[in-house]
DNA sequence: ATGAAAGCGCTAACAC
DNA sequence: GTGTTAGCGCTTTCAT
C-alpha cells in the first residue's frame, strides 16, 4: 500500500494537518518543520491520493473530450491541441471515443462518467439537439462543431456557411463552372455538412449558376474511402471541373480516384478540402483547403467550460482559406 | 448539489445499503423494493460519485496512455484501438501527451498522476532505460515500442530487426541495389530506429552489399517535413533507386520531395514505409509498408498491465509487410 | 504554528 | 432481505 498522510505525519512526528500544509504549500509552517516533513515525504515516497482529494473538493481537474474517432486526423489534431492547452491550464483531458454510436453518445451525455469529470467537450455525430435538450446530467458541456436548432448549451464552431462560400468563390474565380461537392450527409444529422452545402449553393446562386442535383454527392462517413467512392460515381455521370469536398479526408480519397482514372489535378479537376489536416499539406499535389483555427477552437471551448452558468452562447472561431496546388 | 445515496434512501424510505445494492445489481433485493428504489434514483437523477467509489476500492478503472504526440497518425491509430479495446474491458483511457519532452515524461513516470490511474501504457521518446529503472512510482507500467538495455518493466513491441530485414529483402528482390534509409536518430534515444537500421544493414550484408554511410540519413523528428528534408539531401549527393523510411510519415514526406524533383515512384525510386497508417493506403501511389498489428499491440499491452506482478516480460507483437504501389 | 476531529459519498462487514 | 456503521485519505474548521 502507498504511504498516506498519516504515515508521513507519524514518521515526521507531526500531525496530519502540518503535513497537509506542507504538501499544499501553505505559508505558515516553520522552516525546519517543513524540511523534516519533506524529508519524510521523500523517504516514504508519499503521493497524494487524488480520489480522496476529489471527494473532498468535488472537483477532479479532469475534462472529457468526446469525439467520434480519435484517429480521424481532424480530431487527432484537435485533441492534440486541446490536451496541450488544457495542460497549460492545469487540466487533464480524458478522451472518449464514441465511434459515432448513438447509444454511446447518449450515455455520455447523461452522465455515464459520473462525477469523474468537471466538464465535457463534445463533438456530436449521431445525437440531435433534441437529445441535448433532454439532458439530465449537470456537468458543464460545450459542443464542438456546428449544430442547429436551439439547444440549451454553449457551442464553438467556425462559420461554415461563410467558409463554404469562400471555397466556392475561389473555385469560380479560377474559372471553374462545373463545381461538384462531396460530403452531403444522407440523414440530416450533420449540421456542418448541411451548412457547407448551403454556403456552396448560395455562392453558386450569387454567381448566377443553378445548382445541379447530380453534382451534390452524399457520403455515409467522412473517410477517404467515402471520398474515393463518391468521386468514382461523379466521374460516371459527368466529369466536373472542380470538386469541393467537405473534409480533407474526402478530398484525399477523391484525388486517389482521379489519379487512378488518369485525370490530372488541378488541370482536369480542381479540388478544395476542408479541415487543413497535415496530410493535405504533404499530398501530391498539396491540397487547397479551408483551415479552421483549431487552437482557437480548443481555447474558446475551454473558456466556455470555465465560464459555465451564464446563458448558453454560440461562439464563432476563425477560419481561413489556404490556397495550395490543387486549385 | 447532486443527489447522494442517502438522499435516494430517504426518498425511497429504505436504507443506503439497499440503494447501494440496487445500484450495483446485487441479487438479494425484493423486486418491489428494487422498483421503488429505481424510481427514486430516476426521479432524483442520482449518479454514483466515482471519487467516493474509487476511494473505497482504491481502483479507478482508468489507465493512462502516454504518447509523444496524439496527432501523429501512428499514435492516433494506436490510441483509437487502445481506447476501443479498453472500453471492452471496462477500462477508461486517459491520454497524456508529452511532446517528447524529457521532463514531462520523467514526471509521468514518477507518479505525477498520483493514484489517478490503475496503470500506464507508456510510449517513451526521451527517457532512457536508466530513468525507468530509477522509477519510484508503484503503478503498473507497460512500455510500448522497442527499448534496449535492461529495464525492469514489461514491454510490448514488434520484432523491428526482422521487419526491417523483410523490407530490405523485398527491395532487393525487386532488383534495387542502391537502397538508402531515412530515419536514423542522431542521438541514441530511439531504440526502434536503431533496430531498424541494424536490420537493414544485416540484410544488405547477407546479400553481399556493403552499407554506404551517405545513404543512412538521420532525422530530428519523424514528421513528414523531416522525411522531405532528408530526401532532398539524399538527392543532392546521389539518387538512390530505393528508400526504406523508418516511418510512413517520413516516407510520405520523401515522396513529396521526389514529386517536386520530377522523379517517379516507383520507376525511379521505390519507397517502403513503416507503420501502415491510413494516409499511406491512400497516397498516390499507395505506400508499401511494414504493418505492425496495432490491435495486438494494444491488446497485449492491456493484458500485460492486468498481469503485473510477475517478472517483467518482453512481448513481441506480430507484423507483416504490405506490398502496394511504391515498390 | 500546530493538533484534533468532522465529514466528503460510497461499500461491505456485521447485525437482525 | 434490509438496516447500521466503520472507514477509505484528504482538507479544513475550531481550538490552542
Amino acid at each position: 500500500m502507498n504511504a498516506r498522510l498519516r504515515d508521513v505525519a507519524e514518521h515526521a512526528g507531526v500531525s496530519v494537518r502540518t503535513v497537509s500544509n506542507v504538501v499544499n504549500g501553505f505559508r505558515y509552517v516553520a522552516p525546519d518543520t517543513r524540511t523534516r516533513v519533506q524529508a519524510s515525504i521523500d523517504e516514504l515516497g508519499y503521493r497524494p491520493n487524488l480520489a480522496a482529494r476529489t471527494l473532498r473538493h468535488s472537483r477532479t481537474g479532469l475534462i472529457a473530450l468526446v469525439v467520434p474517432e480519435i484517429d480521424s486526423p481532424y480530431f487527432a489534431e484537435l485533441a492534440a491541441r486541446t490536451v496541450r492547452i488544457a495542460q497549460h491550464r492545469g487540466l487533464t483531458v480524458l478522451i472518449d471515443q464514441t465511434d459515432g454510436d448513438f447509444e454511446r453518445e447518449r450515455l455520455l451525455l447523461h452522465g455515464k462518467r459520473g462525477q469523474l469529470v468537471d466538464g465535457v467537450l463534445f463533438s456530436p455525430w449521431a445525437v440531435a439537439p433534441a437529445d441535448l435538450a433532454a439532458r439530465t446530467d449537470t456537468v458543464p458541456l460545450v459542443l464542438l462543431g456546428e449544430h442547429d436548432g436551439p439547444a440549451p448549451v454553449d457551442h464553438v464552431a467556425i462559420d461554415n456557411v461563410a467558409a463554404a462560400r469562400e471555397a466556392t468563390r475561389h473555385l469560380l474565380a479560377t474559372g471553374r463552372r462545373r463545381i461538384a461537392v462531396i460530403g452531403v450527409q444522407p440523414r440530416t444529422l450533420n449540421a456542418s455538412a448541411r451548412q457547407r452545402l448551403a454556403g456552396y449553393r448560395q455562392e453558386l446562386e450569387a454567381f448566377g449558376l443553378a445548382p445541379v442535383v447530380d453534382r451534390e454527392r452524399p457520403v455515409r462517413r467522412l473517410h477517404r474511402s467515402d471520398g474515393y467512392q463518391a468521386m468514382l460515381e461523379l466521374l460516371d455521370s459527368e466529369t466536373p471541373d472542380a470538386v469541393f469536398c467537405f473534409t480533407d479526408q474526402l478530398a484525399l480519397g477523391a484525388m486517389r480516384a482521379l489519379a487512378e482514372r488518369g485525370l490530372s489535378v488541378p488541370d482536369d479537376v480542381a479540388i478544395v478540402g476542408f479541415d487543413d489536416i497535415e496530410d493535405g499539406r504533404y499530398s501530391v499535389p498539396a491540397l487547397t483547403t479551408v483551415s479552421p483555427d483549431k487552437d482557437q477552437i480548443a481555447s474558446l471551448a475551454l473558456d466556455a467550460l470555465a465560464a459555465q452558468g451564464k446563458p448558453p452562447r454560440s461562439i464563432i472561431a476563425p477560419h481561413e482559406l489556404i490556397v495550395r496546388a490543387t486549385t
